[in-house]
DNA sequence: CCGGACCGTCGATTCGATTCGACTATTTCA
DNA sequence: TGAAATAGTCGAATCGAATCGACGGTCCGG
């Protein structure tokens, strides 16, 4: 409510006075300084954020892009909103949500257009992402979480891939299984299944392992669709690798449709899948994965530097995926090696 | 980047032309309206979204207060902000988060007196919040989502809990069940757990029913305690009903480490859980509870009704909760009623 | 045919903070 | 001792849009 004018008038000094004494821009008189803090105490004053930012360019305002749909949410997504607002509101800057569609390009100019944020972390990035070239022509700073198909120059933070797939892929190795699974999420060339491809082929010295790879759609019957496709293709499976959080259920359901208990006939594991959530699971879900809510913190962190003037070549930060053993994973039985196509 | 004035000068018009003609506040003629509109398309004119603020005092901000701490989050949250986020989009509004925890209140009043937002929406109000009184004095208008002790003369939207605790009880009592648990959360004086204890009362028709409460704090292992602790209160127990979704997993896990294996042992059901977190439990836990994705959106036409300066008393709604009968609720079998104690 | 009601437009002021140039008083150094 | 640097403060311009009062022109009714 109170004005800078207000608080001058009060401490009887100048306008520019006060405001050279809360930015501490230029040098001021101790005996005038504490004045002015006297007077912005009585009045309670707060500086009004339109002002500032009208003059200043600078609203201390970041905004989150998370295109999503209500109604089909992904658990994880709470763990990077949380983790970014939180430590962006620990740095002195607000976080605002942006929901709208990928596609929906228009809106994003407008938004970018306002000079409202300061800069942007985009989620759920796609391999080829229109709102990349929005926030490049509008000059709004972003940083990715996740990547697009050519990150070239581009500040990003993500989960370590091959790293991750290579340490899933190890763990289930080193139980005994040679026939795995992998279920992937419907977006075009996911770099995780990839990932999982390649730490099969290297892991693969001679040990003769069979790679079975799907698409399921984010819900419970494309999880179940996805499970009886890969027993098809695949009925001697003993293992399955999954990078899609909401087909998980419609996995864990087909299973026991099909007689094959987890972890006893069939061992399963979730990338990405927050440790709450695997929890719930019976038997408790082995996932593997970096933080979410640290890889939130990270892209705050990365933006914050480019808005800080940061003109270091484009940044780009991987993290590492702990594995995290519950009890969705177990040794391979030996009869599986012999006779477990009769089911 | 293009201004108002630039607009002005390139359709040959003086500055508040161009403004009366975005605004429409006052007539402009046909043909100066096409030149202005061609001249701000030709130039990508977007309005300044702080001098916009600083003149109107309009952010077209609204803000969602959730008291978060990172890494023990509750899945439902995720629902409220989507769905909260993405209506307040369809109207026209940003949506900020504000994490800071309930007792941050100098945080919150320099927040509220930025005149950053025009309004804010308050999520997991404790009976006693301090918030309240400082949105007040800012005169920042606000929804809640849930209520305090004393609602009276406030806006908000909750769970209707009478109606779904009858809801609850009746459907167990229904299935046979007459030796009943209740899992609560930590928070003082949880209203759910009161109604869940009326509606028993009342369906208490010389049925005899028992009811065994207990808070439990809101991780695995306070879900492990409160369920060791309701089976030495009531070793004959045969259903839970359970309001604090982060000790279901703990309730789960130790239920099955006592041998009572849901459904045919015991029945659990649990309060305001997600769809897709209930489908990922094994068996599917059945829920009740309204749909948290609507009452966000609820949430938020309220408090924009009040922005657009609707002084009607204030508005209190409550939503219905629905039952989801999954597959973690069955009929009482007949043995419990006269040995269910040895075990 | 003249006065008032409207229409369409413009100039000037305002919102509240930032910042540059200027000015005074004091200090520093050659 | 005089020139230059420094500390401390002020006034005024500025950011970009909203809005009020005013003004010339058109139209209508009496």
């Amino acid at each position: 409510m109170a004005t800078m004018a207000d608080v001058a008038r009060r401490a009887g000094v100048s306008v520019s006075t006060v405001s050279y004494a809360l930015s501490g821009t230029r040098p001021i008189s101790l005996t005038t300084r504490r004045r002015i803090e006297q007077a912005m105490l009585d009045l309670e004053y707060t500086p009004n954020a339109f002002a500032r930012g009208l003059k200043s360019k600078r609203s201390h305002i970041i905004s989150l892009l998370l295109p999503a749909r209500p109604g089909s949410p992904q658990p994880s997504s709470l763990e990077y909103i949380l983790g970014a607002a939180d430590h962006a509101q620990r740095c002195g800057y607000h976080l605002m949500l942006w929901t709208a569609d990928v596609e929906a390009v228009d809106d994003l100019t407008q938004f970018a257009g306002q000079g409202l944020v300061d800069g942007a972390l985009l989620m759920e990035v796609r391999p080829e992402d229109p709102r990349i070239q929005v926030l490049v022509d509008a000059g709004v700073p972003f940083t990715m979480i996740g990547r697009n198909a050519d990150p070239a120059g581009l500040d990003f933070v993500d989960a370590d891939a091959e790293q991750t797939a290579e340490a899933a892929v190890e763990h289930l190795l080193g139980l005994g299984h040679r026939r795995l699974g992998f279920v992937g999420g419907p977006s075009v060339r996911n770099p995780v299944q990839n990932a999982i491809l390649q730490a099969v082929k290297r892991a693969d010295a001679g040990m003769n392992v069979d790679l079975v790879q799907v698409e399921a759609e984010c819900s419970t019957e494309g999880g179940r669709n996805a499970f009886a496709w890969l027993l098809h293709s695949s009925p001697k499976i003993t293992a399955i690798i999954v990078a899609n959080e909401q087909a998980v259920s419609g996995l864990i359901r087909a299973s026991a449709d099909f007689g094959r208990r987890i972890p006893d006939d069939l061992s399963m594991m979730c990338l990405d899948m927050p440790a709450h959530v695997a929890e719930l699971i019976t038997p408790p879900m082995t996932t593997a994965g970096p933080s979410a809510a640290e890889i939130g913190r990270a892209a705050v962190d990365m933006l914050l530097r480019r808005l800080d003037g940061d003109v270091a070549p484009a940044r780009q930060l991987l993290f590492r995926g702990e594995l995290n053993l519950r009890g969705s994973c177990a040794p391979v039985r030996d009869a599986d090696h012999q006779t477990a196509s009769d089911r």
